[in-house]
DNA sequence: AAGTGGTCTAGACCACCAG
DNA sequence: TGGTGGTCTAGACCACTTT
């Protein structure tokens, strides 16, 4: 036995919501119609809805049965949030505007994040709105070996995160928080008066331990804070 | 059975590391022998392991045994990092100067971050300094029923986060990051020119559901950046 | 060879919720 | 009353490390 067999369980039926072959709210089939459908013993299937319990895809309700979680997004742990969905719980309209879509030979910075020395990187710049106020610059480098049809996907309708989070699940990321002075390219698409600093932040994603995308993130100072709730 | 046994096993492990009965790096009984020591299956003991191993208290070695884990402090989650051992990592200095240092009744917004409406709150104002440069301008509000011997510190020598970490484990913490214009009280303290922004970091912590500590911290932009590692 | 954690089984009893 | 998840047991075999 290579996977143990609660992986192997648990990997089918993340694939089944990956694929949307289940969907959010769907209940799942009981435990003890997994073991029968995977031939393992109750306990067995239960520890892979278990891993998927703590990671947040399944929901267990007592008496009743387990569940398609609603979606990740923000979660739990960190900002792995999604722009789009943080807006849309205010109550907010978000609109994205595609600034830029390139394919090119990365730069060194660029090549080392990726680890991309030998391949082309996309680069898509991407201008986020808040019931018509730009909230957001999105500057985002993508692995196109890894992800070769990245550059073909509508991101007014899909954010960049969303699609890489798809077809990517993520395994890990880096984060850096940093105050600066904005340029004068942000100010620009930003609409920052003067003497406004901006929050800059930057995002390496990783999904199983291979580098997928290294972005950079702009906000208006006066117009976002960045949040977390941390569990000890 | 009102609490399951798992728990108990569980919380009887967390009491023996809180109170230093076991030590970071000690070994635990196995798996077998927690069973006997608390007329449990193996199954049983190994759930409450298995809750803590999650918890990152305690660290699995197969084939060689279960351990104490080294303390929580950045514990890969997130910025419940200590300035000083940032610091001290990097090979520098880490001074502290204290301020101010005073016992008040808080206004309406600490009194709300603090659940402190009744009682009275510490305050204390500390720079922190890397190799003689300011980094960090600490402001902290904490609740003086919770940890009334707090204000007796040398701030000198032990942080205010380590003293607290101390006497009231963190269960939980919320943290809030943005970019702001400096005043001139922080512009002055920080050795802040015109221009460059702050990087404000409000953090609020929790112990066993009670709120603790509510904390501003200020840092010169040009000097700091707050990055973590995010695992999923 | 002995001990450890990693996995797995085939039962069991319970509290709870649904029809 | 039957099905669900929540818990628990008393075994078992494995790969691995340590002695």
């Amino acid at each position: 036995m290579t996977q143990p067999k609660y992986k192997v369980i648990a990997e089918a039926i993340l694939t089944k919501i990956q694929t949307g072959e289940w969907l959010e709210g769907d209940k799942i089939p009981s435990e003890m119609e997994l073991a029968e459908l995977f031939s393992a013993s109750r306990m067995t299937a239960r520890k892979a809805v278990d891993s998927l319990v703590h990671a947040e895809y399944l929901e267990r309700l007592p008496s009743v049965g387990t569940f398609i979680k609603a979606p990740k997004a923000q979660s739990s742990l960190l900002e792995i949030k999604n722009i789009s969905d943080e807006i849309i719980a205010r109550g907010h309209d978000h609109k994205m505007v595609v600034l830029s879509k390139m394919t090119l030979v990365p730069n060194d910075k660029v090549a080392f994040e990726l680890s991309a020395f030998e391949s082309k990187v996309f680069k898509i710049v991407i201008l986020h709105y808040e019931n018509d106020t730009p909230i957001q610059l999105e500057e985002r480098f993508v692995n196109a070996e890894l992800v070769p049809q990245f550059l073909e996907q509508d991101f007014t309708k899909i954010t960049a995160n969303q699609y890489l989070t798809l077809v990517a699940p993520l395994s890990e990321a880096h984060v850096t928080v940093e105050a600066i002075e904005p340029s004068n390219i942000l100010k620009h698409h930003l609409h920052i008066s003067s003497g406004t600093p901006c929050l800059k932040i930057i995002r390496s994603t990783f999904s199983d331990g291979k580098a997928i995308s290294y972005a950079m993130l702009y906000h208006p100072a006066d117009k976002y804070k960045l949040t977390s709730l941390v569990k000890l």
